[in-house]
DNA sequence: GTCTATAATTTGATAGAC
DNA sequence: GTCTATCAAATTATAGAC
């Protein structure tokens, strides 16, 4: 596997253990097995590293998650397909994503550029959320509450199954359910929902190109 | 106030904004206005201000949770309570208790002796999950990532909601029956719960002793 | 109780040999 | 593409004056 590869690889991990502030260029250097500054032969600099993988973890959930806000049918149904692509975007990346794109990594200024496309996502999930409200699908906690607490239950569920969850897409679904339970004014819909979508979402889990 | 108490607030606000490790003794100083060599005539360490913050992030809440743990009665409405308390218990505290004691800190050497606190509080609230699972009033979506999904719901709502909640414990408890309808089998179980136990969870809102 | 001065270490990054 | 050597800056913590 090429070393720039590696170097996203165990810094990715290292990032999501210990955070971006804490973790030394040395420390990535040591984990990928050559010495510190052979890392600036692969990157410009330390945030380098951390950019292409916030473009990993940031790019295509908000294409997905837009491209679902967007689109018809019940919102029910488009939020649980987003969770499902998210839990499994998480678990079958290469790298750790967890914690990625946390407030302590976004407020440094070299990462300012990239508030405007996490600002899309959350934007994109909170519509889906606000949609359900409007139509009636959904009992009113506040957009913003409800939308960041079902993205960290998803977060959970890739932490506790990290493992288990790629191989199981039914996993990944049930989770997806559990998490949509509190929202759901009828969680009898849910039932029709997670049999609607179970056909395409086990592809939409995939690795970067290499 | 004591410039020890002004120590703790502003690096409990650093650490939940930029984390533990990035954020520098100088920093810390300069948001309390003093220098930075000042600090370590109220702290020994960097790391004892977080211990001082620990103390108060896992103190109060494991005692509560183990004592309902080991409490008669339905898990259902001891688990309501306990979150309602831990909602108040971190939104009425002086210090930022977001994510102070995530894996990033836990895991220096410093601070190994606080796994054990840590452990047992986690331990308290997987028990009263359990419970509600053997008892036939939750669904089995596996005790740990429940566990953990309910607390991260919890403190999303500590964030959007930081201003609100104190006032309003109302909101508390409506934003623990929201993290608990995922796992209720029935959801009816909520709503008697919710009226039971709203009478003593206000008080639980403890500020330190200063 | 706060200050200045400073020690000892670690940080991200560069220069240049091979 | 990796290495050694090194730099400038920032880190936590100490010593001692006031």
């Amino acid at each position: 596997m090429p070393t720039r590869e590696r170097i996203l690889r165990e810094a990715s991990f290292l990032f999501a253990r210990k955070g971006y502030g804490a973790t030394s260029t040395r420390e990535i250097g040591e984990a990928v097995g050559i010495r510190q500054p052979s890392l600036f032969h692969h990157f410009a600099s330390k945030a380098e590293i951390m950019m292409e993988l916030l473009a990993h973890s940031l790019g295509r959930p908000t294409d997905v998650a837009e491209a679902l806000a967007a689109a018809d049918g019940p919102a029910t149904g488009r939020l649980h397909r987003y969770l499902v692509f998210d839990a499994l975007h998480i678990v079958g990346s290469p790298y750790d994503l967890g914690g990625l794109n946390d407030d302590d990594v976004m407020e440094l200024p070299e990462f300012r550029e990239w508030h405007a496309l996490r600002a899309r996502l959350r934007g994109a999930r909170e519509e889906m959320v606000a949609q359900g409200i409007r139509d009636g699908e959904f009992i009113d906690v506040g957009v913003e509450f409800a939308a960041m607490a079902l993205t960290n239950v998803i977060i959970s569920a890739t932490q506790v199954y990290s493992g288990r969850l790629p191989a199981d897409p039914g996993l990944a679904m049930r989770i997806a359910v559990f998490a949509m339970r509190g929202l759901v004014i009828d969680p009898a819909a849910l039932d029709d929902v997670a049999a609607w979508d179970g056909r395409d979402a086990p592809e939409s889990a995939e690795a970067p190109t290499r």
